[in-house]
DNA sequence: GCGGGTCTTGAATGATCACTCAAATGGCGG
DNA sequence: CCGCCATTTGAGTGATCATTCAAGACCCGC
């Protein structure tokens, strides 16, 4: 080697992020992420003193990495606040078609995979996850005039995190996209009959009846 | 042993899906599974060629028990159609409970899990899905008359098992139910407004708009 | 140019992995 | 009572698992 340009460390951790995501952790095998990032096991276990510890380390670098990627450019791209959650909801759907189908959220894998086999990492999940409902929630906040008021814009965050959980969950299983389409579309029905629903509460002589 | 009243085949499917449950498939090692069941290698590889085999075998014993375990007794104790979806929801939810918020459903774990690793059993995990689904699709075509009459009910069926799906899988990462509980709440928000427009439908005095 | 810490090398560890197999067992029809 | 076949027994297979460690390479201040 001439130059050391690029750490190790950083190596290994994206390469494992990676091998993670397409195979999970424990089908991953500590030896194919040496191999894969050119490293020697006592590298690895100079940085990091087991393989649950680089879980760790992928967990946070997913935590660091959710905004720069992810929320940022839907961000930039789309102005409607509102608009972006459908935006991001595209933008994993992308991550489906480009993976023929077969690569879901990679925290969402994790965190049915390893919530009993390695729960000391649970809290790293719950942050991505966490991260990730406050950017949504932000946008629920920024649009708020546009829904119900009495909307709870922290659940409906948690919900449109839920579906796209669970949307990536049944592609996967059936191998197709209508699925993750589907569930899309019920949840865009859903948030068009929220801002209808804010409409006649502005104007009261559209009439949307409110039982309760 | 005095008598052998129960086969071997049956115990090993039986705590191969509680172990898997609880554990994942790539974590349980056929040890454990022998152990607990207390079989020996050579009996398990006279019924399975492989510990992908008996995996196959598992996800066939849950398709053949969802609707005398789940489906069935919702169906017994809810007459209301609709209603029974809510029942189910509450159904899982009493599994969260149960275990801490540790188990999520079975089925959903291997599907995030054995997609990429194990290929082979998809449709074995796509077709319990179609079961689930099916299942509610018809609750919901029972209460068909009380929908919006332009419902796609197949997809409404989809979302329903996702938000499910969603729900477990956050409240497992969070350890608690509040995430579930939210879920729910919104889609039980959701039902809400579908039948109240199917109201106004029928009774335009009633007021909705319908902008399309 | 030398000492000292950071990092890399790669062979070796015992444990566990899924799996094999030859021999023993048990029940059942003839 | 025998022979047959399904089932069970459990020691043993090589491969792979995560991990260790002693030795060497590299870099940087002095």
């Amino acid at each position: 080697m001439i130059t050391q340009v690029s750490s190790t460390q950083r190596t290994l951790i994206e390469t494992a992020a990676r091998l993670f995501h397409a195979q999970g952790f424990e089908a991953t095998g500590v030896a194919q992420i040496l191999r894969e990032a050119g490293a020697n096991p006592g590298s690895f276990y100079h940085f990091f003193p087991s393989k649950r510890a680089l879980l760790g380390a992928v967990l946070e670098w997913y935590a660091d990495h959710l905004r720069p990627i992810v929320l940022d450019p839907v961000e930039r791209a789309q102005p409607d606040p509102l608009e972006r959650i459908f935006d991001l909801l595209a933008w994993y759907r992308a991550g489906l078609v480009e993976s023929g189908c077969s690569l879901g959220c990679p925290i969402g894998n994790l965190a049915l995979e390893v919530s009993e086999a390695a729960p000391e990492v649970r809290p790293d999940i719950q942050r991505n996850f966490d991260n990730w409902t406050r950017g949504v929630e932000a946008w629920l906040d920024a649009g708020a005039d546009r829904l119900p008021s009495d909307c709870d814009r922290r659940a409906l965050a948690l919900f449109v995190l839920t579906v796209m959980e669970g949307g990536l969950m049944q592609a996967r299983a059936a191998a197709s996209l209508e699925p993750y389409d589907a569930c899309v579309a019920v949840i865009r029905d859903y948030f068009d009959r929220l801002l209808r629903d804010r409409v006649a509460e502005d104007d009261p002589s559209k009439g949307t009846r409110h039982d309760r």
